[in-house]
DNA sequence: AGTATTTCCTACTAAAAAGTAGAACAAATA
DNA sequence: TATTTGTTCTACTTTTTAGTAGGAAATACT
């Protein structure tokens, strides 16, 4: 397998499907991207991220149902795999592992409850 | 001001320019990354990198004095600016904050003492 | 049936990040 | 003075990431 990196976008879109769960559909992640940035994003942009990031094996997706809602084509619901889990956490292992050897940040922990 | 994104490697190579100290300088930043990561890199894209920084404004950087030690040419000495720190701030802020929503990671709270 | 709505999707392009190759420099030792 | 060592530096290429444009599908409402 090859060594497959994680660019800044990609990471943060693997984190918000995963903090969309069942809701994670492209159109949605692209609203929570904004919504938690503040920067815009094109959902075309979005759309060929997600779909890089499930070549790479870190997603997975499917087609949902049909909903109540007005109109509307089904939505694909992407979840992470467990390579992708392991892939956010390595990163995540390491920035914090890098976090507590500068001096200017090495208060020794983060609160994020 | 243009809207500056950090790029993986480059907030790697930043965060190490901090944890270095008076010790950053290229061949030492390459050093620690690969002693780091256990990833191999050519000193040249350490240095393209560095250069990339510091045209970014996260970086500035002066010639050191010539050392005692065995032969060599002075070492350039890079330091992380204003807002180059605002910069990996930001950065860890934001992933803090998207670790704590996705609940495969919400522990609450990241020990790195 | 026709229209509006919500979302997907693909092929393409642009920009940025990462990596390569190899020369050049400065100082110390032999 | 020649050689070795530690290091910088620049121009270039490749690869990867990000972004654009615009069409198409599926569903529900009228």
């Amino acid at each position: 397998m090859k060594e497959t990196k994680l660019g800044e976008f990609e990471e943060v879109l693997l984190l918000l499907v995963g903090i969309l769960g069942e809701e994670a559909y492209s159109f949605k992640v692209a609203e929570e991207f904004e919504s938690q940035t503040k920067r815009e994003v094109s959902i075309g942009a979005v759309h060929s991220t997600l779909n890089r990031l499930e070549e790479k094996g870190f997603l997975e997706s499917e087609m949902g149902q049909a909903t109540a809602e007005r109109g509307g084509r089904r939505k694909r619901i992407y979840t992470i795999t467990a390579s992708g889990q392991r892939a956010l956490e390595t990163s995540r292992d390491f920035r914090v592992s890098l976090w507590s050897q500068f001096p200017a940040f090495a208060t020794g922990k983060v609160n994020f409850g």
